[in-house]
DNA sequence: AAATTTATATATTTAAAGTTGAAATAGATA
DNA sequence: TATCTATTTCAACTTTAAATATATAAATTT
């Protein structure tokens, strides 16, 4: 054999995830990434292709993150109670100093035009299905209404978890809180 | 004097904003805006300086359409009902071919980091703060409730706005709608 | 008609960021 | 210890976009 990597691609990758969380894809530099993972260029190249294509990997690491976050969640709870329990965790995630980071696929949304990466897009698009997936779920749990009502809540929650996300970026703890306990209340 | 100029600042301005309002700031090129507006590099920097600038410009132009609304509505409506009919309003004027643009200030918000120019900071909050004392005026009319219920539920519809603008991006009119009337529905 | 200012077009400069290549280095195996 | 190979370091290359400069044409005023 050889010389082996001093780093760990999971590690690093996680470090750039948590980059490009905080500042976008765009304001994220390659200088920066250097810095932040720890590694130098031609690693980051050798190991992720190029920049692009590590912010997809970053992506699926994020999604990664917040489906074992769900799966958590299932085990102690299900339902409304849950949603409810999940909005609160996206909260803690999110929290960094100062302000929130948002959500990492919600703020890409907003970076999004045509001209971006089918790939990038076909993320973003995924992750909101999945998201819709889970709301559906637990919305049915012991519920006697129409499929109809179920599938407008499930937007419903969907379009507020986007705000809380987006919001997060700017509001304190105290208006989001009170955003949350407003979203469930007569759901 | 001498030649006049053969184009109206208001007029390409606002396709300028237009431009940054669908693509974002760092995905607006000067080559883009010069196609936009319809008059050349030279022209633009002369009348608005630079590009940084050009985008200060179009943030004042936008919070200037949106107080605009906000008069107008004032004129027909008042209260919750005003409000309800605002958050219906800005899904008109954010629809474009297909999806919306969301907001101007809160698409910027994304875009956000440390080192933004201050000015366009300053612009986001200012124009925050704008929303949240129009809904504050909207609530206090007619309510006997005490003043932090009235902050309380400001701080809701503020965020509930952050959402439905952000959500405006990927969502389709019957979620969006959906949305509003859910949002209403728990006020 | 001359002078002055503005517009267009093109080209250049500058800076930054992404990408790639070559030499140096360090670890694994024989 | 020597050799092989992958990883590093460093620097160069390429691309892109903002900003500036120059030359030319057009319009207005005196």
């Amino acid at each position: 054999m050889s010389r082996k990597k001093e780093y760990i691609e999971t590690e690093v990758l996680e470090k750039a995830m948590n980059l490009f969380w905080t500042k976008g894809y765009e304001h994220t530099s390659l200088q920066m990434l250097e810095k932040e993972m720890g590694i130098n260029k031609f690693s980051i190249y050798s190991s992720f292709g190029n920049k692009e294509n590590l912010f997809v990997e970053s992506m699926k690491l994020y999604r990664c993150k917040v489906e074992e976050l769900a799966k958590e969640l299932e085990a102690s709870s299900v339902g409304v109670i849950a949603l409810k329990k999940y909005f609160y965790n996206f909260l803690k995630i999110t929290e960094s100093n100062g302000f929130g980071k948002g959500c990492l696929i919600t703020n890409t949304l907003t970076e999004l035009d045509e001209e971006t990466n089918k790939i990038i897009v076909a993320q973003v698009e995924g992750f909101r299905e999945f998201i819709r997936q889970l709301f559906l779920n637990n919305l049915k749990y012991n519920s006697v209404e129409s499929p109809e009502i179920i599938e407008r809540k499930a937007d419903y929650l969907l379009v507020s978890m986007i705000g809380l996300s987006s919001a997060s970026r700017v509001c304190n703890n105290n208006q989001l809180k009170n955003y949350i306990e407003n979203t469930f209340n007569k759901l």
